[in-house]
DNA sequence: AATGAATGAGCGTTCATTCAT
DNA sequence: AATGAATGAACGCTCATTCAT
């Protein structure tokens, strides 16, 4: 029998997070509380299992919450999802869009959005292991989530871009999946290291959309 | 409020190729038909569900096959993947070794690889989509496919370059990200075009990673 | 086939009375209002799904009562029902009692049952509706509610005239059953109808059971 | 606290029919019979708790069979139910009929209809209980099922009765509620007697209906 | 009293998997 | 080999009911 194995180490039992019974008792639990743990636990099991994969119930065993109490809070991991995505997505989206628009010249522009993004991922890092996991598989099957509409935000200042004569006149759909695809690569690789050097990471995928591999001598 | 949904189309019902209710299926096959036949629904199931959210039974409701009779051929589903990955994945990965090792210079190099690449994911899409949607959520699941370990090999290889001075003093691990990344996402919009151009694309790809934008002004 | 299909058009969604949404259902109620919203609310669900299919949210649904207020005022559905039913069955029972009561004869128990209980249908359409549907389903089920004591007292009547030679010697039990079946059935295709007729149709019955078809040729 | 309650005995638990260990083998079992034994079932657990009432799996509960298999035979209750209608219903439905068609006078008409309802409730005991007690609930929420094409099916024929000068000219809706009020109720008594006798039933009603009260004096 | 969030049992249904044929 | 019915675990979800507020 081989040993390579597509590990999918079925359902999460709840090893879980049970977080201290010495604390009140769960009434005193507020709303807000519950919501926050159905979020966090729905991150931890997106990005360990995948959206697909994932049930509700695989959500609620990562809390400590009852089966009937997820309803109360969203109608299913889609809803969740959403939530999660847009949370998340609205915290970047701004600050990508802030970046851009004040870009003086096309150099500003592509260092001024790695440099955002990876920091943001570093910064939530739960999350973006959520998306780094799931929005190839997830592209085809949502309408428009943030994550998407961000990617669409990205491609449209980049036709501007090029319409203005601030970038060159390349592809612009291209570009815009070479940022994409880039910036997650990248991050995640980032974000595997100890410590975690968002500056290198970010001048890297910089200096390689600005001059390539020939202007990329030194450590970079 | 978004009226965003994750569409997760559930389940495909067979459209599919049921052969003649008056036969019931009993019509001559070869145990390698019946197989092959389980990894041409597997690939189309999974690039439509995505591989978490895909089931057995997605599968062989693709095919004319009864329920049991996947069992004869794999265990799981995990098993059809893996076999899937493989049987791909050796298809591309010793073309790509051949075009490394005989790159002249790092021009070449990265040229040869994503030409190959590309032609390969234009020749077998059905595949190229698998991966594409599913390598995310995937890689922490795996132990190694076929698939990352091409990736591993890509990174050895870079690291040889390097030490050959064959290639720039880069990041080898962020360099093979950045690749990789590129070449997902720059492929999946050249195969949504109408004609698919890979001569484009992989000019595309080379010239970003070999001058940068600095040195890109045409129509690449 | 068949293209029938047992419609059971799931939980009826409060399109309700939701009195507004800025003052969150605080508004000022006696305990007496909130019992009688509930039965109201309970008769209605209980004609439309039928007393099996309906839950206690249900019938919470169809008031501006929040969950927990139901069981200030009832134990479960069943009590509801035995309330709604007693309090319906106490307002005909006394008046087809009187009815058969003062008969001279067995006309006039005839022809007074009927009408009596054919007007109070008209006048308490909505619980004549529970009844209605539902007694079949419930004579089963229940010890002795008010409605079932109802059709035990009209037997006893029958009994009673009977023996003191009001009406002909035949099997009691056959045609206390077949005076509830007509009432009801009569009963309900009379409702369907614009303008109600009550008298027509309480004269329908009552000439059938007098004379029988034989004896009924004009438009009764 | 009263003891009159709705008794609703919640859930019958398997008391059930376990059909005897000694048989081979639940692989040998034939389809027909697990099919038979869940359509067995059903009629049961319809006449005991309702259809309204009843779940899928009180269903399954009263057969030997596990949870899934259900569904191998049938898509929901609903269908159950409809086949269970139509089964029955299908054997009585053309009796009638022809008991009708070839009706010389009304006398026969009437007589031909209840002896045969009646004799068919006798035989088809289980059934008839799951139509007394669910018609009236489930009159609104279905289609057509069958039992309900045979009460159109009466008024036609009263209407084309009345038309050919064959049966007195009254309401023709009315007459059949009441052909179908009496039937019913009649008919559920006549069930609950030991020895159970049929003629007498069928001649109870024939005679209400021809002659009325006036008309029977003695033991019909 | 009234509220409505929390609970966990139980529902309808689908699933992976087995195994007699 | 191939079949497909049977199984029972597990899923998504709703329910009756409780109880802190």
């Amino acid at each position: 029998m081989k040993d390579s194995k597509v590990a999918e180490p079925k359902r999460l039992e709840d090893e879980g997070v049970t977080p201290s019974a010495s604390q009140p008792g769960k009434r005193e639990r507020t709303k807000q509380a519950n919501r926050e743990a159905i979020l966090l636990a729905a991150a931890k099991v997106f990005a360990e299992l995948g959206y697909g994969a994932t049930t509700v119930r695989d959500i609620i065993r990562q809390t400590d919450l009852a089966a009937g109490t997820f309803y109360n809070y969203f109608k299913s991991k889609e809803e969740v999802f959403e939530a999660l995505s847009d949370q998340s997505a609205l915290r970047v989206r701004p600050r990508l869009r802030d970046e851009r628009v004040k870009a003086q010249n096309f150099e500003g522009f592509i260092i001024g959005s790695f440099r955002t993004f990876f920091e943001y991922a570093e910064s939530d890092r739960d999350y973006f292991n959520v998306m780094r996991r799931n929005t190839g598989a997830l592209r085809v099957r949502m309408d428009t989530p943030e994550i998407v509409a961000g990617f669409d935000e990205l491609e449209q200042d980049i036709r501007d871009g090029i319409a203005q004569g601030l970038l060159p006149d390349v592809d612009p759909s291209y570009l815009t999946g070479a940022m994409i695809g880039v910036a997650f690569e990248v991050c995640d690789r980032m974000l595997q290291r100890e410590p975690i050097d968002v500056d290198n990471a970010a001048k890297f995928a910089s200096d390689l959309f600005l001059g390539g591999l020939r202007s990329m001598t030194g450590k970079s």
